[in-house]
DNA sequence: CTGTCATTAGTCAGACAG
DNA sequence: ATTACTGTCTGACTAATG
């Protein structure tokens, strides 16, 4: 039960845009975005070239999803605001995001891994955690036959990271992006970890290692040489001795290889920001319209939720949310709308809003709600 | 009967991540 | 004119229950 453990972190390197590239091959090298809206479908020519959109072209509020490396040398990158990205890349090439390219990709690469190693933990469309502990293979031939096995079906590359923990895979994966495979042991720690900045911890976000740079840890070695009190005493009893923990490389958790959705939800941000009383009947629409989708999504899903909320965020993008929680568990989008209603005559409504979202929480399983299903199950 | 303590549920904000 | 969308987790606070 001890037996030392080996983990692996796989993340597909620059995923949406290395999808973009197996549709669009004459982008390739090139400094490419995905990001916006479907407005930038690339148009195809008579002459049987494509026309692209360029970052100039771009007007509105959307953030940059994924960049090819040659876009982040320009110093674009994810989350950046594209009409900022735009002054710093006017030429790089402008792609909407194509979700359902995203899932079909992300499903061949999860089912060649599985096909190798079983134990497999989904963290989202672009990475996995892989327990290679009980497979019988040399560490670094099992990893490049993983990697050779995603490429095969996929044409795409990805980063391996192998190590005894989540926490060190996570961070060496990273390591030597793109097409990385890392292998690192705990001797590694203070070579390979503890000269990394703290941030570069998966659960230190901006915050957390603003605060730190504040008391003078900038690395995750200076993190480990803190005293263990200093740490609680300014984070918290839990915070303190998690930071602690995984600055030394300690970190127990297990590959979770099944799991069931918390939550559902729907938002959206507008082109300009809106007024509740000015913009009475868009806000209406959009409200009601988010209501439904979020209910089509719940039947679709098989749930039912016993809570219901809403979040607004205003022009100063300050947000709230409300929720209401009730005895028994509804799916219907109609009765969603009524419930977020009541949410919503919570909340301030004297500033302009920016985002409109409805959330559907404390989900239970709810066969009977998927109309197929309702069919199948009545006695005659 | 009153006060205290533990526990749980609900609500809301905020941090974080992919 | 900078800042999407979806989802998880945690801390702080309140209320209810025993």
């Amino acid at each position: 039960m001890n037996s030392i453990r080996r983990i692996a972190h796989l993340d597909m390197d620059a995923f949406f845009a290395s999808v973009e590239l197996l549709r669009y091959p004459e982008l390739r090298g090139q400094a490419v975005v995905v990001g916006g809206r479907s407005v930038h479908q690339p148009v195809d020519l008579p002459d049987g070239t494509r026309r692209f959109s360029r970052l100039r072209d771009y007007v509105g509020r959307g953030v940059i999803t994924t960049s090819t490396y040659e876009a982040r040398a320009l110093g674009v990158f994810s989350g950046m605001g594209l009409m900022k990205s735009a002054k710093l890349a006017p030429e790089a090439i402008l792609l909407p995001a194509n979700f359902e390219a995203y899932r079909h990709y992300s499903q061949l690469f999860k089912a060649a891994v599985r096909a190798i190693a079983p134990k497999v933990e989904d963290r989202g469309i672009d990475e996995i955690y892989i327990d290679l502990s009980d497979i019988p293979e040399e560490t670094a031939l099992l990893a490049q036959r993983i990697k050779d096995a995603v490429f095969a079906a996929t044409s795409l590359s990805c980063s391996i990271g192998v190590t005894p923990n989540k926490l060190l895979s996570k961070i060496a994966s990273d390591l030597e992006k793109p097409n990385g495979l890392t292998i690192l042991t705990m001797s590694d720690v203070p070579a390979r970890i503890w000269t990394l900045p703290a941030r570069k911890v998966n659960g230190i976000g901006p915050k957390a290692s603003q605060r730190l740079a504040s008391h003078g840890i900038q690395t995750i070695g200076e993190l480990a040489a803190a005293p263990t009190e200093f740490l609680v005493s300014k984070f918290g009893q839990a915070s303190g001795l998690w930071m602690h923990r995984i600055a030394h490389g300690i970190d127990e958790r297990p590959v979770v290889t099944e799991s069931e959705p918390k939550s559902l939800s729907r938002e959206t941000t507008f082109e300009r920001d809106l007024h509740a009383s000015q913009d009475r009947a868009e806000l209406s629409e959009v409200f009601t319209a988010l209501c439904l989708r979020l209910g089509d999504d719940l039947k679709r899903k098989g749930y039912a939720c016993r809570t219901v909320g809403i979040k607004i965020r205003y022009s100063d993008f300050h947000a709230v949310t409300r929720d209401v929680t009730l005895p028994v568990a509804v799916c219907d989008g109609a009765e969603i709308r009524k419930l977020a209603g009541q949410c919503l005559k919570r909340v301030p409504l004297e500033q302009r809003i920016r985002l409109l979202g409805v959330r559907a929480g404390g989900l239970v399983e709810d066969k009977m709600s998927a109309a197929s299903l309702v069919q199948a199950e009545l006695p005659w």
